[in-house]
DNA sequence: TTCAGTGCAAAAGATTTGCAAGCCG
DNA sequence: CGGCTTGCAAATCTTTTGCACTGAA
Protein backbone atom coordinates (compact mmCIF):
# COMPACT_ATOMS: atom_id res chain seq x y z
CA UNK A 1 0.00 0.00 0.00
CA UNK A 2 1.64 3.83 -1.08
CA UNK A 3 1.92 5.66 2.03
CA UNK A 4 1.63 8.63 0.04
CA UNK A 5 -1.82 7.77 -0.79
CA UNK A 6 -2.58 6.33 2.51
CA UNK A 7 -2.14 10.04 4.04
CA UNK A 8 -4.14 11.37 1.24
CA UNK A 9 -7.12 9.54 1.76
CA UNK A 10 -6.81 9.89 5.66
CA UNK A 11 -6.46 13.89 5.14
CA UNK A 12 -9.81 13.81 3.47
CA UNK A 13 -11.45 11.22 5.52
CA UNK A 14 -11.37 8.79 3.23
CA UNK A 15 -11.06 4.79 3.82
CA UNK A 16 -8.36 3.12 2.13
CA UNK A 17 -9.57 -0.06 -0.09
CA UNK A 18 -8.45 -2.54 -1.89
CA UNK A 19 -9.93 -0.84 -5.41
CA UNK A 20 -8.45 2.58 -4.75
CA UNK A 21 -5.19 1.20 -4.00
CA UNK A 22 -5.18 -1.05 -7.11
CA UNK A 23 -6.53 2.06 -9.20
CA UNK A 24 -3.34 3.94 -7.56
CA UNK A 25 -1.26 1.19 -8.35
CA UNK A 26 -1.91 0.89 -11.80
CA UNK A 27 -1.93 4.69 -12.40
CA UNK A 28 1.89 5.13 -10.74
CA UNK A 29 2.87 1.80 -12.90
CA UNK A 30 1.74 2.65 -15.58
CA UNK A 31 1.97 6.43 -16.25
CA UNK A 32 -1.62 7.42 -18.30
CA UNK A 33 -3.93 4.69 -19.22
CA UNK A 34 -7.54 4.64 -20.98
CA UNK A 35 -10.26 3.40 -18.01
CA UNK A 36 -10.51 -0.13 -19.95
CA UNK A 37 -6.65 -0.57 -19.06
CA UNK A 38 -7.89 0.28 -15.40
CA UNK A 39 -10.69 -1.56 -15.29
CA UNK A 40 -9.02 -4.59 -16.74
CA UNK A 41 -5.58 -4.03 -14.13
CA UNK A 42 -8.09 -3.60 -11.06
CA UNK A 43 -9.45 -7.11 -11.83
CA UNK A 44 -9.70 -7.49 -8.19
CA UNK A 45 -12.71 -4.76 -8.19
CA UNK A 46 -15.98 -4.22 -10.17
CA UNK A 47 -16.09 -2.14 -12.87
CA UNK A 48 -18.82 -0.22 -11.16
CA UNK A 49 -16.41 0.78 -7.94
CA UNK A 50 -13.42 1.75 -10.20
CA UNK A 51 -15.29 4.30 -11.86
CA UNK A 52 -16.07 5.75 -8.78
CA UNK A 53 -12.58 5.38 -7.65
CA UNK A 54 -12.08 7.20 -10.97
CA UNK A 55 -14.31 9.56 -10.21
CA UNK A 56 -13.34 10.71 -6.35
CA UNK A 57 -9.58 10.24 -7.67
CA UNK A 58 -10.81 13.43 -9.62
CA UNK A 59 -12.87 15.43 -6.98
CA UNK A 60 -9.53 15.10 -5.18
CA UNK A 61 -7.26 16.36 -7.61
CA UNK A 62 -5.21 13.03 -7.79
CA UNK A 63 -5.52 12.54 -11.78
CA UNK A 64 -6.59 14.54 -14.54
CA UNK A 65 -7.65 13.56 -18.42
CA UNK A 66 -5.38 13.68 -21.26
CA UNK A 67 -5.52 12.97 -25.32
CA UNK A 68 -2.80 10.72 -26.26
CA UNK A 69 -2.73 10.43 -29.98
CA UNK A 70 -6.70 10.67 -30.19
CA UNK A 71 -7.14 8.35 -27.08
CA UNK A 72 -8.86 9.51 -23.82
CA UNK A 73 -6.40 8.70 -21.02
CA UNK A 74 -5.86 9.11 -17.40
CA UNK A 75 -2.90 10.22 -15.35
CA UNK A 76 -1.99 11.31 -11.73
CA UNK A 77 -1.62 14.80 -11.41
CA UNK A 78 1.87 16.12 -10.58
CA UNK A 79 0.87 16.13 -6.34
CA UNK A 80 1.41 11.94 -7.00
CA UNK A 81 4.00 12.41 -9.80
CA UNK A 82 6.32 14.85 -11.32
CA UNK A 83 5.11 17.69 -13.40
CA UNK A 84 5.70 16.20 -17.00
CA UNK A 85 4.03 16.31 -20.38
CA UNK A 86 3.98 13.93 -23.39
CA UNK A 87 5.08 13.82 -27.21
CA UNK A 88 3.82 10.46 -29.03
CA UNK A 89 4.39 9.16 -32.29
CA UNK A 90 1.70 8.38 -34.22
CA UNK A 91 3.34 5.98 -36.24
CA UNK A 92 4.97 3.62 -33.24
CA UNK A 93 2.52 4.73 -30.29
CA UNK A 94 5.41 5.61 -28.11
CA UNK A 95 4.98 8.23 -25.44
CA UNK A 96 8.17 10.56 -24.31
CA UNK A 97 7.59 12.61 -21.38
CA UNK A 98 9.08 16.26 -22.07
CA UNK A 99 9.72 18.72 -19.21
CA UNK A 100 10.91 21.80 -20.05
CA UNK A 101 12.02 25.15 -18.40
CA UNK A 102 10.98 27.51 -21.25
CA UNK A 103 7.62 25.77 -21.92
CA UNK A 104 7.31 26.19 -18.24
CA UNK A 105 7.78 29.77 -18.14
CA UNK A 106 5.88 30.82 -21.05
CA UNK A 107 2.70 28.92 -19.61
CA UNK A 108 3.23 30.83 -16.57
CA UNK A 109 3.75 34.07 -18.07
CA UNK A 110 -0.01 33.36 -20.20
CA UNK A 111 -1.56 32.52 -16.57
CA UNK A 112 -0.13 35.64 -15.19
CA UNK A 113 -1.48 37.67 -18.05
CA UNK A 114 -4.91 36.43 -18.06
CA UNK A 115 -5.40 36.99 -14.24
CA UNK A 116 -5.98 33.48 -13.74
CA UNK A 117 -5.44 31.25 -10.26
CA UNK A 118 -4.89 28.24 -9.04
CA UNK A 119 -4.27 26.24 -12.56
CA UNK A 120 -2.82 23.65 -14.03
CA UNK A 121 -2.46 22.75 -17.58
CA UNK A 122 -1.66 19.77 -20.26
CA UNK A 123 0.21 19.29 -23.21
CA UNK A 124 0.51 16.94 -26.02
CA UNK A 125 2.65 17.08 -28.87
CA UNK A 126 1.59 14.17 -31.55
CA UNK A 127 3.91 13.86 -34.63
CA UNK A 128 5.95 10.94 -36.34
CA UNK A 129 9.60 10.17 -34.35
CA UNK A 130 13.11 9.85 -35.99
CA UNK B 1 -21.43 25.96 -48.86
CA UNK B 2 -18.06 26.63 -47.32
CA UNK B 3 -15.55 26.86 -50.18
CA UNK B 4 -12.39 25.99 -48.41
CA UNK B 5 -14.65 22.77 -47.13
CA UNK B 6 -15.83 21.99 -50.98
CA UNK B 7 -12.27 22.43 -52.63
CA UNK B 8 -10.77 20.16 -49.72
CA UNK B 9 -13.03 17.45 -49.99
CA UNK B 10 -13.01 17.39 -53.73
CA UNK B 11 -9.25 17.34 -53.34
CA UNK B 12 -9.53 13.93 -51.64
CA UNK B 13 -12.12 12.68 -53.86
CA UNK B 14 -15.16 12.83 -51.67
CA UNK B 15 -18.63 13.93 -51.90
CA UNK B 16 -19.96 16.90 -50.65
CA UNK B 17 -23.07 15.93 -48.69
CA UNK B 18 -25.73 17.53 -46.24
CA UNK B 19 -24.17 16.14 -43.59
CA UNK B 20 -20.61 17.42 -44.09
CA UNK B 21 -21.52 20.60 -44.82
CA UNK B 22 -23.47 20.90 -41.29
CA UNK B 23 -20.75 19.27 -39.20
CA UNK B 24 -18.25 21.85 -40.94
CA UNK B 25 -20.67 25.00 -40.01
CA UNK B 26 -21.30 23.62 -36.30
CA UNK B 27 -17.56 23.51 -35.78
CA UNK B 28 -16.66 26.57 -38.08
CA UNK B 29 -19.17 29.05 -35.92
CA UNK B 30 -18.80 26.94 -32.11
CA UNK B 31 -15.73 26.21 -31.73
CA UNK B 32 -14.73 22.87 -30.15
CA UNK B 33 -17.59 21.34 -29.46
CA UNK B 34 -18.74 17.51 -27.91
CA UNK B 35 -20.26 15.34 -29.86
CA UNK B 36 -23.43 15.70 -28.49
CA UNK B 37 -23.74 19.01 -29.75
CA UNK B 38 -22.82 17.90 -32.86
CA UNK B 39 -25.77 15.68 -33.13
CA UNK B 40 -27.54 18.51 -31.91
CA UNK B 41 -26.18 21.31 -34.61
CA UNK B 42 -26.91 18.79 -37.54
CA UNK B 43 -30.47 18.08 -36.71
CA UNK B 44 -31.17 17.49 -40.79
CA UNK B 45 -28.85 14.51 -40.30
CA UNK B 46 -28.99 10.95 -38.60
CA UNK B 47 -26.34 10.54 -35.53
CA UNK B 48 -25.12 7.61 -37.04
CA UNK B 49 -23.91 9.92 -40.00
CA UNK B 50 -22.40 12.28 -37.82
CA UNK B 51 -20.09 10.01 -36.53
CA UNK B 52 -18.86 8.81 -39.97
CA UNK B 53 -18.23 12.45 -40.70
CA UNK B 54 -16.67 13.23 -37.64
CA UNK B 55 -14.43 9.84 -38.17
CA UNK B 56 -13.90 10.87 -42.09
CA UNK B 57 -13.55 14.65 -41.11
CA UNK B 58 -10.60 12.92 -38.16
CA UNK B 59 -8.70 10.40 -41.15
CA UNK B 60 -8.87 13.53 -43.19
CA UNK B 61 -7.08 15.79 -39.94
CA UNK B 62 -9.55 18.42 -40.43
CA UNK B 63 -10.48 17.80 -36.90
CA UNK B 64 -8.92 16.73 -33.57
CA UNK B 65 -10.03 15.99 -29.90
CA UNK B 66 -9.11 18.39 -27.05
CA UNK B 67 -10.18 17.94 -23.73
CA UNK B 68 -11.49 21.23 -21.90
CA UNK B 69 -12.37 21.03 -17.95
CA UNK B 70 -12.38 17.53 -18.23
CA UNK B 71 -14.89 17.27 -21.06
CA UNK B 72 -13.63 15.51 -24.59
CA UNK B 73 -14.36 18.15 -27.58
CA UNK B 74 -13.58 18.00 -30.75
CA UNK B 75 -12.29 21.46 -33.15
CA UNK B 76 -11.05 22.15 -36.58
CA UNK B 77 -7.27 21.67 -37.16
CA UNK B 78 -4.83 25.07 -38.15
CA UNK B 79 -5.67 24.38 -41.34
CA UNK B 80 -9.27 25.53 -41.51
CA UNK B 81 -9.30 27.91 -37.97
CA UNK B 82 -6.09 29.93 -37.21
CA UNK B 83 -3.98 28.14 -34.46
CA UNK B 84 -4.88 28.82 -31.07
CA UNK B 85 -4.88 27.30 -27.57
CA UNK B 86 -7.44 27.20 -24.83
CA UNK B 87 -7.68 28.91 -21.19
CA UNK B 88 -10.68 28.01 -19.03
CA UNK B 89 -12.42 29.12 -16.44
CA UNK B 90 -13.37 25.67 -13.71
CA UNK B 91 -16.20 27.69 -12.21
CA UNK B 92 -17.69 30.01 -14.96
CA UNK B 93 -16.77 27.91 -17.69
CA UNK B 94 -15.52 30.34 -19.84
CA UNK B 95 -13.02 29.37 -22.44
CA UNK B 96 -10.45 32.32 -23.76
CA UNK B 97 -8.23 31.71 -26.45
CA UNK B 98 -4.41 32.38 -26.40
CA UNK B 99 -2.09 32.40 -29.28
CA UNK B 100 1.12 33.44 -27.55
CA UNK B 101 5.05 33.29 -29.67
CA UNK B 102 6.78 32.38 -27.00
CA UNK B 103 4.95 29.58 -26.37
CA UNK B 104 5.19 28.34 -29.71
CA UNK B 105 8.79 28.88 -29.88
CA UNK B 106 9.52 26.16 -26.69
CA UNK B 107 7.07 23.55 -28.00
CA UNK B 108 9.02 24.04 -31.48
CA UNK B 109 12.57 23.82 -29.80
CA UNK B 110 10.76 20.70 -28.23
CA UNK B 111 10.14 18.72 -31.25
CA UNK B 112 13.13 19.98 -33.16
CA UNK B 113 15.24 18.21 -29.86
CA UNK B 114 13.55 14.96 -30.19
CA UNK B 115 13.72 15.23 -33.94
CA UNK B 116 10.22 14.60 -34.62
CA UNK B 117 8.29 15.99 -38.19
CA UNK B 118 5.29 16.58 -39.07
CA UNK B 119 3.87 17.61 -35.77
CA UNK B 120 0.65 19.43 -33.84
CA UNK B 121 0.10 20.13 -30.54
CA UNK B 122 -2.68 20.92 -28.61
CA UNK B 123 -2.40 23.02 -25.18
CA UNK B 124 -4.65 23.38 -22.34
CA UNK B 125 -4.59 25.77 -19.32
CA UNK B 126 -7.48 25.60 -16.64
CA UNK B 127 -7.88 27.40 -13.34
CA UNK B 128 -9.71 30.39 -11.66
CA UNK B 129 -10.53 33.14 -13.99
CA UNK B 130 -10.42 36.90 -11.82
C1' DT C 1 -21.12 -1.00 15.68
C1' DT C 2 -21.70 2.24 11.99
C1' DC C 3 -21.59 4.08 7.72
C1' DA C 4 -18.70 4.68 3.69
C1' DG C 5 -17.67 1.71 0.00
C1' DT C 6 -18.52 -2.45 -2.76
C1' DG C 7 -20.57 -5.92 -5.99
C1' DC C 8 -24.12 -7.08 -8.89
C1' DA C 9 -27.48 -6.41 -12.13
C1' DA C 10 -30.23 -3.36 -14.59
C1' DA C 11 -30.73 1.19 -16.78
C1' DA C 12 -29.11 4.80 -19.51
C1' DG C 13 -25.97 6.70 -22.88
C1' DA C 14 -22.65 6.64 -26.50
C1' DT C 15 -20.76 4.51 -30.56
C1' DT C 16 -20.68 1.11 -34.31
C1' DT C 17 -22.60 -1.80 -37.91
C1' DG C 18 -25.58 -4.17 -41.61
C1' DC C 19 -28.50 -3.30 -45.05
C1' DA C 20 -31.77 -1.28 -48.19
C1' DA C 21 -32.71 3.10 -50.31
C1' DG C 22 -31.14 7.78 -52.01
C1' DC C 23 -28.16 11.06 -54.08
C1' DC C 24 -23.78 12.83 -56.30
C1' DG C 25 -20.98 12.92 -60.09
C1' DC D 1 -26.11 4.38 -64.28
C1' DG D 2 -22.92 2.92 -60.41
C1' DG D 3 -20.90 3.61 -56.31
C1' DC D 4 -20.41 6.54 -52.35
C1' DT D 5 -23.52 8.15 -48.47
C1' DT D 6 -27.31 8.10 -45.76
C1' DG D 7 -31.14 6.67 -42.51
C1' DC D 8 -32.88 3.38 -39.65
C1' DA D 9 -32.75 -0.12 -36.38
C1' DA D 10 -30.25 -3.40 -33.98
C1' DA D 11 -25.99 -4.70 -31.82
C1' DT D 12 -22.12 -3.23 -28.90
C1' DC D 13 -19.66 -0.89 -25.72
C1' DT D 14 -19.27 2.49 -21.96
C1' DT D 15 -20.83 4.72 -17.93
C1' DT D 16 -24.19 5.41 -14.24
C1' DT D 17 -27.43 3.99 -10.64
C1' DG D 18 -30.29 1.43 -6.96
C1' DC D 19 -29.95 -1.59 -3.48
C1' DA D 20 -28.56 -4.96 -0.27
C1' DC D 21 -24.33 -6.53 1.72
C1' DT D 22 -19.43 -5.97 3.40
C1' DG D 23 -15.50 -4.25 5.56
C1' DA D 24 -12.67 -0.22 7.43
C1' DA D 25 -12.25 2.61 11.44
Amino acid sequence: MNPQLISYLKQHSRSITTCRSDVFDVLALRGAVTMSDLIFGCIRSDKASVYRTVDLFRRLGMIHDVVIAGERKIELTDRFSHHHHHITCLKCQETVSIDDGRLEEALAAIVAANGFSSTNHTVEINGVCP
